[in-house]
DNA sequence: CTCCATGTTTAGAA
DNA sequence: CTTCTAAACATGGA
């Protein structure tokens, strides 16, 4: 589920792994997950180069060349990266493989294909360019309150708007309500102050702890909704039936004795 | 077989 | 302009 901790798992694992090696070739297996590129412009911008350095913006993973340009990575429903030092080790199937000239590669795997691979000169024109609002990471007490002003909608949407803010899911969205004990559909106009402090402080809590257990569900704390989050999941805080709602295309888990209207 | 799934984009309606 | 819904995308799993 590739969301902010997810996303920031994968960038901590390139940067430990495939940095600074010439890469030889590509070989793209799903052109459908280029956009606004090809295969050979995609194969001309990355061969010869290495990766400098990686960041991450919301969802999107980018990966510096070291002459300048970006390498664009999204995961979209599916989709992570494996490194391998050998070519024995090599998935079978990547939609996209990155050799290097040292035998090892760096495979992007996304087998639902809802991915996007694409090149940009710099994170602030991805930013730009997909009009993604502020990482979610990197907001502010005060931002965050000035981002819930004029809005109508509900918070759950709000928390999900990657224009509004970037790196937040249906997944975590879902476990930031739960711990801050406000419902999906409660309207952003009407939370006070402190529901505001209450939210600001889960989304942090919750996004720092995912990323420190590495986005790994089974390493979540026990009082953590998420793996709870399925037909016949109980509260973890007092055992009452989760109920889902439909809102905004999406499930929305909740417990309904923390998370009133 | 049908329905659902962690994301994004687009179209159309309110 | 904002917000909501549905559909589309591709594929695997229940």
């Amino acid at each position: 589920m590739p969301e902010l901790p997810d996303v920031e798992t994968y960038k901590r694992y390139l940067q430990a792994r495939a940095l600074h090696q010439r890469i030889e070739r590509i070989q793209v297996q799903a052109p459908a997950l280029l956009k606004g590129t090809t295969a050979q412009a995609l194969g001309r911008a990355l061969k010869g180069r290495t990766f400098e350095s990686a960041c991450r913006h919301g969802k999107y993973l980018l990966v510096e060349l070291d002459h300048g340009g970006w390498l664009v990575l999204h995961f979209g429903m599916t989709g992570e990266l494996r490194y391998a030092r050998r070519r024995e080790e090599r998935p079978g199937q990547s939609e996209c493989l990155i050799v290097f000239d040292n035998g090892s590669s760096l495979a992007y795997i996304a087998p639902r294909k809802l991915g996007r691979i694409t090149l940009t000169d710099s994170p602030q024109t991805l930013a730009h360019d997909r009009k993604l609002g502020p990482d979610a990471l990197d907001l502010s007490g005060a931002q965050f309150r000035e981002l819930a002003t004029h809005r109508r909608g509900t918070v759950k949407a709000w928390l999900m708007n990657q224009q509004i803010m970037s790196g937040i899911g249906n997944v975590y969205s879902d476990e930031i309500l739960f711990q801050a004990g406000i419902h999906p559909q409660r309207s952003v106009a009407a939370l006070d102050d402190d529901e505001l402090k209450q939210l600001y402080k889960a989304l942090r809590a919750v996004l720092n702890t995912a990323v420190k257990k590495k986005a790994d569900p089974e390493k979540m704390p026990a009082d953590f909704l998420l793996p709870q989050r399925h037909k016949g999941g109980r509260c973890p805080k007092c055992g009452t039936a989760l109920r889902a709602i439909k809102t905004g295309g999406r499930s929305a888990w909740y417990c309904p004795r923390h998370q009133r209207t």
